[in-house]
DNA sequence: GTGATTGCAAATCTTTTGCACTAAA
DNA sequence: TTTAGTGCAAAAGATTTGCAATCAC
């Protein structure tokens, strides 16, 4: 059991992302990092923080993923045509994307190997490789 | 140099495909296939057609990739959120995506090798593995 | 003919934007 | 103060839907 604990750590990460700890950011910041791993859209961490009777509007729930995701504190993760997933996971890891259900399922990293990958084209830095193994209940 | 062919392969195609082979389905199989190995979005397709003064409505041409990759004549690939993209080689193969461009690139499956991959949840059954390997000009 | 297909325009859905207001430093 | 951040409502895109007109068989 891990004791509640007082928001600095979240104020110190979002300084430390060069973000200003604003009550909105603190607050989705909390949904976010206090629950263990999670794959959210924005449509679902703003009905969490309505839930849980934070005010803040959707544009701000937007502005503050893609804050969160450009400063590391999150990654973006695109498995479905106009929908973006946001997870809080940002070790090196990939993804189960069980179609039926719309729900993401983290692989830890080393459970797969990618034991031979082509060179990026000339000129050309790898960002990141993206593993979705899409998966559902039979046909 | 290859001869320009009828338009009865593509005609048998749709029709082994259960699609009855429509002047614009078939006008779209024509750009789609006729051109190599292809990645384009349903207002890249359309562009085309219209250009190739075939007219096609946006919507005919939304319905006609939906039809071809349920029927496994197109292949959908999502890398950005609000946009999926067509590809035209539905053989087994990952992808570069081109941040600074929107480009994709295709990658041969045998150049990627997924020497290990965990085993699917209970009951799941996996339906396909989404390799993309994002990339840039460095920055 | 008859059912599948098309085209158009309107509707939907997610995400972005502009700008006045508010709050953090 | 001063500048970053927020909220709202409107705008922007991509995609979908409903339905009458049209086409393939």
């Amino acid at each position: 059991m891990v004791a509640q604990r007082p928001y600095s750590d979240l104020i110190d990460r979002l300084k430390a992302a060069g973000l200003r700890p604003t009550r909105q950011r603190l607050a989705l910041a909390r949904l976010l990092f206090e629950n263990g791993d999670r794959h959210l859209t924005a449509e679902q961490l703003h009905g969490e923080a309505m839930a849980a009777r934070v005010p803040v509007s959707l544009a701000t729930v937007y502005n503050a993923l893609h804050q969160f995701t450009s400063t590391g504190l999150l990654r973006e993760v695109i498995v479905e045509p106009g929908r973006s997933y946001f997870d809080t996971n940002v070790t090196d890891h990939y993804h189960f994307f069980h179609e039926d259900s719309g729900q993401l399922e983290d692989i830890a990293g080393e459970d797969v190997r990618l034991s031979a990958l082509p060179l990026p084209p000339k000129g050309k830095r790898i960002r990141r490789v993206d593993v979705i193994i899409r998966v559902n209940c039979g046909d």
